[in-house]
DNA sequence: TGACATACAGACCGACCGGTCTGTATATTC
DNA sequence: GAATATACAGACCGGTCGGTCTGTATGTCA
């Protein structure tokens, strides 16, 4: 194992154990000593890679969670072209991913993004972008299958609210119940948003 | 000041510090100082009345919180027959909240709910249920609007989820853009379920 | 082969955490 | 007015927090 892949390991390593413990827990309630445990590593591997601690590995981790997320939604719409089904089997992923973890693994900014306050800066703009460049991807899906540009935000922006808080009730109720009903209202309400085209949901 | 009242004004201060606490910064970012602080109360005071500690007071926090949430949407269903108005208010109400406290001030129940984990057992089931009554105000608000029980069920947890994933991503964008397109589409959606009746939205 | 940089490894630290426990002031009861 | 209960008040505590700092093992390059 040389120098740069061992060093890309540990800081991979730091990140995925970061994104995880915001799924399951969020900011706060993750001690260090759990996620260096978690990620096999001692304290010096964090400060190494993050001089500036804790926040920047969320920050580090919200970030690389939010580019595979796009890059998955990128994924599904090569694989599938019609649009409802993208954001079908996205959400569709999202409760599997939920129930499998016994309701524990929800969305890795959400949690963070409750937690935060004025005063974390980077943290916020880090959410903030995280939330937009969502929003972003789910709009250009609705745009491309035809939806009217600002109407596909607004469409969008509603997706993620649903999303978000559908993983929410799940979560501590549960079960999928909650999730499933939204999803099917969601996709309900979209596919009467699509130019005429016989889509029977 | 006689006994009683003195005890019901620490023990509502103290409720009154967690909601607010929950609200902007979720249950593990606050210490136990700030709350007391927040309450005017030393320690003491605390674990009189809520021996079992910082978790049983967030419990009450939260069951106060929901009672409250509740008795507003039955205020606002006595003074206001339509119930897509009562909707719309109640949502125009958590806009001019978030806003007035500089974007801070979401859903007491919301950050909670995220940062719990499977063995906050009592927290956790205390959510549960503040989700739950949530969710049956709004359906019995839709129902006797005259859709139809299961539909507005449904709807019911479509508009929780809605309304916090729009809170969330209001939150961290420090504007109320996503909170304002999220309820509008949301009200749209749900006059066209109403029984057949000019709503112009 | 010696100089230097990278990548950890983990002992150590002060601050703060939630929680306990003893003390006291006030009200109530007999 | 003595006994008892209620409602605090806050000193104190062990544990854990995030963060720093020194040490070392391992490439890398001249």
């Amino acid at each position: 194992m040389n120098k740069s892949t061992a060093s890309v390991c540990t800081r991979e390593r730091l990140i995925n154990a970061m994104s995880d413990t915001l799924q399951c827990k969020g900011f706060h309630a993750a001690g260090l000593s759990s996620l260096l445990e978690k990620a096999q590593t001692p304290k010096g591997g964090l400060y190494h890679h993050f001089p500036q601690g804790k926040t920047a590995l969320a920050i580090a981790a919200i970030e690389n969670s939010v580019a595979r997320i796009s890059a998955q939604l990128e994924y599904l719409q090569q694989q599938q072209p019609e649009p409802i089904m993208v954001l079908q089997l996205w959400l569709a992923e999202a409760e599997k991913r939920l129930e499998q973890s016994q309701f524990e693994r929800g969305c890795p900014l959400a949690t963070a993004a409750l937690e935060s306050t004025a005063e974390d800066i980077a943290l916020r703009q880090a959410l903030a972008n995280g939330f937009g460049q969502l929003r972003q991807s789910l709009a250009r899906l609705l745009d491309q299958a035809g939806i009217a540009s600002e109407r596909a935000q607004q469409l969008a922006t509603l997706s993620v609210s649903a999303y978000e808080g559908a993983l929410m009730q799940a979560r501590v109720a549960g079960n999928s119940i909650m999730l499933r009903d939204t999803t099917r209202l969601l996709l309900e309400l979209i596919s009467r948003e699509l130019p005429a085209q016989d889509t029977t949901v």
